[in-house]
DNA sequence: CGTTTAGTACTAATTAATTAGTATGCGAAG
DNA sequence: CTTCGCATACTAATTAATTAGTACTAAACG
């Protein structure tokens, strides 16, 4: 068999990604910000965010026409949550590896580093 | 429908982890070896290096007894998409939002982040 | 040489992820 | 009041990921 997803899957992030930019989204809002990007149908965004409701990462509450939806979890803790999972999977729990291919490879500037350095000082 | 994942999934993963270990695997060692984390059949463990030399993620030479697989690309290489895949759909590309979430709760000692930043200094 | 063993190919089943159509109902507009 | 448009519920299809059984083959062993 095939265990559920424990984090976002693609599709869903792309949907958790446009919620988290307002207080409140109907189905309408997603698929008119989704539509921009891509091509997708109205029911298939209803679908998705069904899922999300059931998953816990989203909240639905009832307004006079259509579904209000809102984040169940700040955005801050299921990204978390993700790069956690994704340092466990692919790195075996150890961050430093991945700092550095950060660093090797994607254009971290010396500033950026020192800016972190910074924040890591003075807790 | 659903798009083939252009990098490794979870399981392929961990085959491939203990694939770069040696020179070379046969299906064998390779169940071996994940056997010792959990419980797996022999031909499920054939079936996915199947499946990663058909994702050119290993190639496969006729031995007497048993095929003989190695790994096609460096895990550098790969884990290094891993990683750009992860930034593009989780950060839109930008590295320095994971680098603060690195930060703030993956336990980086200042030493290093200086560490780092030496590597940064002198290319 | 016959039997046990290991390896492969083939088949297939299950579930999650993704996509979207159809039917139905309700409020708004005329 | 009737029609139109939006929203939802239900249904369903497709594909990837994952798992593993069965049958066949060749080699090792006695």
């Amino acid at each position: 068999m095939r265990r559920r997803s424990s984090t976002l899957t693609e599709h869903e992030l792309e949907i958790m990604k446009i919620v988290w930019l307002h207080d409140t989204s109907t189905v309408r809002d997603v698929y008119e910000a989704l539509l921009e990007k891509r091509k997708v149908a109205y029911t298939t965004v209803m679908t998705m965010m069904k899922v999300l409701e059931q998953k816990k990462y989203l909240k639905k509450s009832q307004a006079e026409r259509a579904y209000v939806y809102r984040p169940a979890q700040p955005q801050r803790q299921v990204i978390g949550a993700m790069v956690r999972d994704f340092v466990n999977r692919v790195f075996n729990g150890s961050a430093s590896p991945l700092l550095v291919h950060l660093v090797e490879e994607h254009d971290l500037s010396r500033e950026d580093l020192e800016e972190i350095a910074r924040l890591r000082r003075k807790p």
